[in-house]
DNA sequence: ACAACGAATGTAACAGCGCTATATTGACGG
DNA sequence: CCGTCAATATAGCGCTGTTACATTCGTTGT
């Protein structure tokens, strides 16, 4: 393998195994057998190689959301899509955490964008079957806010777990999201 | 003002001012005109300096709560408080995440756990004049995860801001799991 | 009155971190 | 066979969190 796939292989594991906090160019550098300036060469800085480990997770996800089977009903996709998010981030949750922590600081991953242009892909497509009550890009909006949420839930509570109607509320949200018609208005408070 | 609440309202304004990655005991011992042992006296670490601002930041936040003045209906206190911690996150979205941040960790900070127990008495409130649909520990888990959600629309994608019916429709799940009546089952999926 | 003690603070240094100026290797095209 | 350029190594800088040690200073027991 060469040198660049193989440091963030092990990036990636690092960040899996300890968490960013116990993420370290040195300790990189340390196991893969390969002096810093390497490292630096290959990605610039330590940002830039969290970066790229970021951006293979988030390769990691997508090829999870392609390998699931696209079904007739689009609404189901996108709630199918919606409980594998959740069980990714219960999955690898220190995988999880390094991603989203960097979407807080405005750091832009590519990868991340197109994990974001597939959800407004699957709701574009759920458009085109009934009218929807919001446009595209506020509901992948909602989307995300509620899988998340549910996200941390999990990862927040552990060990614990949270209560299952809470999950299944934010759920809930989400679908009512999906399902409401355009002009029915609801009441606000 | 001594040394100990010095250091603490220094390290809160440099987190304020420039996030946590700004954050260092050098620097806040710099500001607050101190050297480092006698904020290693006071804190112990550098993890400890921080857990004193966050809380301090909690304080700041019930303080906001309890200032706000009781309804009749608690119904609507609860749902003022839930718009007021996305105002308060929109407002310091540094000191909010450095807050945050913190729960993901399962750093344990007393002040949190007092907001969490306010909020559980309006909850607990709540139950007394009408049934829920879920236990007071579950409802809370979900308030928190909705206005957390609203309150990261706005950080994530700031400067920009979110599409109001997004933040409406996190707000909806918050209402409706509070007001749906504990028998009725509502379909899933 | 004063010696003794402990809390609070300062001096100076350590190891580990991200990062880089510089030198060396090694594969390829002329 | 030599020049070029990407890839790697040596060795070090400046910054970080942290701490062993020395010092000040108010409190207290006698």
């Amino acid at each position: 393998m060469d040198t660049k796939s193989k440091l963030v292989a092990v990036a990636l594991a690092l960040i899996e195994a300890e968490g960013l906090t116990g993420f370290s160019t040195r300790a990189v550098c340390e196991r893969a057998k390969v002096t810093a300036p390497t490292l630096y060469h290959h990605f610039g800085d330590a940002d830039g190689l969290v970066s790229a480990a970021v951006s293979r997770g988030y390769e990691l996800f997508l090829d999870r959301k392609k390998a699931q089977a696209q079904t007739r009903d689009p609404l189901v996709d996108v709630m199918t899509g919606w409980d594998d998010y959740v069980a990714f981030a219960r999955e690898r949750p220190r995988l999880y955490a390094a991603m989203t922590a960097r979407i807080l600081q405005g750091s832009r991953i590519a990868a991340a964008r197109e994990s974001r242009l597939h959800l407004e892909g699957k709701l574009a497509r759920l458009a085109e079957a009934r009218p929807l009550a919001m446009n595209v890009r506020a509901l992948a909006d909602l989307m995300w806010a509620t899988a998340h949420a549910g996200a941390l839930l999990y990862v927040a509570a552990a060990p614990r777990v949270p209560a299952p109607e809470t999950i299944a509320a934010l759920r809930q949200a989400a679908l009512d999201a999906l399902t409401q018609k355009p002009m029915k208005k609801r009441g606000l408070s």
